[in-house]
DNA sequence: ACGGTTGCCTACCGATCGGTAGGTAGGTAA
DNA sequence: TTACCTACCTACCGATCGGTAGGCAACCGT
């Protein structure tokens, strides 16, 4: 367990997912081919599936370099707040952070989620799942105190927050040129997601 | 310009696009070959290539369909509301309806804004880019009247509304499973969805 | 009756796909 | 030194990709 790394300081396993986390993000799995990779790593195709056994092999190890990136970031968060109220709110906030700082794994996800949804699921239930479970629970509570809407539908609400969290990172740059809103930045997108899930989740201001 | 149909009444320039659809919604462009399309409609590789030039000409043909589907349902109901308070909820409500009875051609939607965003943007342009400035435009009227909220943005809003619309319908199954909430149907999606985005934008209830 | 067009076919092309076989250079441990 | 192991290579496999060439039968207006 050497972890030898040839010229550069990173080992080829990690600069590999590096490559084709990009990449997968860029194109799609089935538009990435294993050369188009390994040439961007600047290996031979054979040589990385001497790392990884197989195409579906790499795609597993991104999606758990993937997973294990923002549940090392999650939990820092959560720890943080201690009231429930902004609790959401604060979540909300960090995730989109991370995804502002990662919007080719927003992008990553996205497709998974049109290619291999089964495939996710059982990765997203290990890892989210729990934490979701928390929010609608504390949705529900909310709405007995009635600090939250009381016409709020919990589950469907944090089903299309984190939706609008992930389209706002991988579908973007689109609405971007077609609304012609050259000045459509990122920080101006950031600011009405947080503003629209929270107007949509407190009562008053 | 007869428009032959060999045994069905369907014309088979349609029937192949109906099939294309589906498939390219449900594992991309990459992912689908010509040879499966040609395999479910029951034709053989070049007769398919004999409507259609070439496996990019399909996808446009598929798209311009998809278009058009859509601009015949949006001025309807835009000529229905006269208010233009509830002209932004009903197109919302029309929108959403459309998707939900047509959910691959939501997913096919996304698919493109990832694979081929450029391409995508001169059709959404065309199309679309009218109804939007038209509802940013109205959004802008609303604050200075005072029914829509102060701090609102609205190229950011109609951005993210239109996400939101798109991904209920393209990303929601995935969702579903995650959750472990498997009576979140579709019903409760839609309304809660509509919720969100009316609560968002119009001050009071 | 006839020439042209349409719709579909068989047969085939070069390129590229994911993956395998087998070999070599260099480091490491006994 | 010997034996092994890791990391990488060249050469190659069968399958499938998008696309082409060319033929054949049915239908068309003249």
């Amino acid at each position: 367990m050497t972890q030898a790394a040839s010229r550069n300081s990173v080992p080829m396993r990690q600069r590999i997912i590096a490559v084709a986390t990009e990449m997968l993000a860029e194109r799609g799995y089935e538009g990435t081919s294993l050369q188009r990779i390994a040439d961007e790593v600047g290996l031979k195709k054979p040589s990385l599936l001497h790392h990884f056994s197989s195409k579906d092999a790499l795609r597993q190890a991104v999606l758990e370099d993937l997973f294990v990136g923002y549940a090392e970031v999650l939990p820092q968060i959560l720890q943080r707040s201690s009231d429930g109220q902004d609790r959401f709110m604060l979540t909300m906030d960090a995730t989109m952070h991370y995804f502002g700082a990662n919007r080719h794994r927003a992008r990553l996800i996205v497709r998974e989620i049109l290619d291999n949804p089964e495939g996710l699921s059982a990765r997203l239930t290990a890892t989210l799942a729990p934490w979701l479970i928390g929010f609608t629970a504390s949705l529900s509570k909310g709405k007995t105190v009635g600090v939250v809407h009381a016409d709020l539908d919990p589950e469907a609400y944090v089903a299309h927050t984190a939706a609008l969290a992930l389209s706002t990172f991988a579908l973007a740059e689109a609405a971007r040129g077609l609304l012609g809103a050259s000045d459509l930045n990122q920080q101006r997108l950031h600011d009405e997601c947080l503003r629209m899930t929270r107007a949509a989740l407190f009562i008053e201001g």
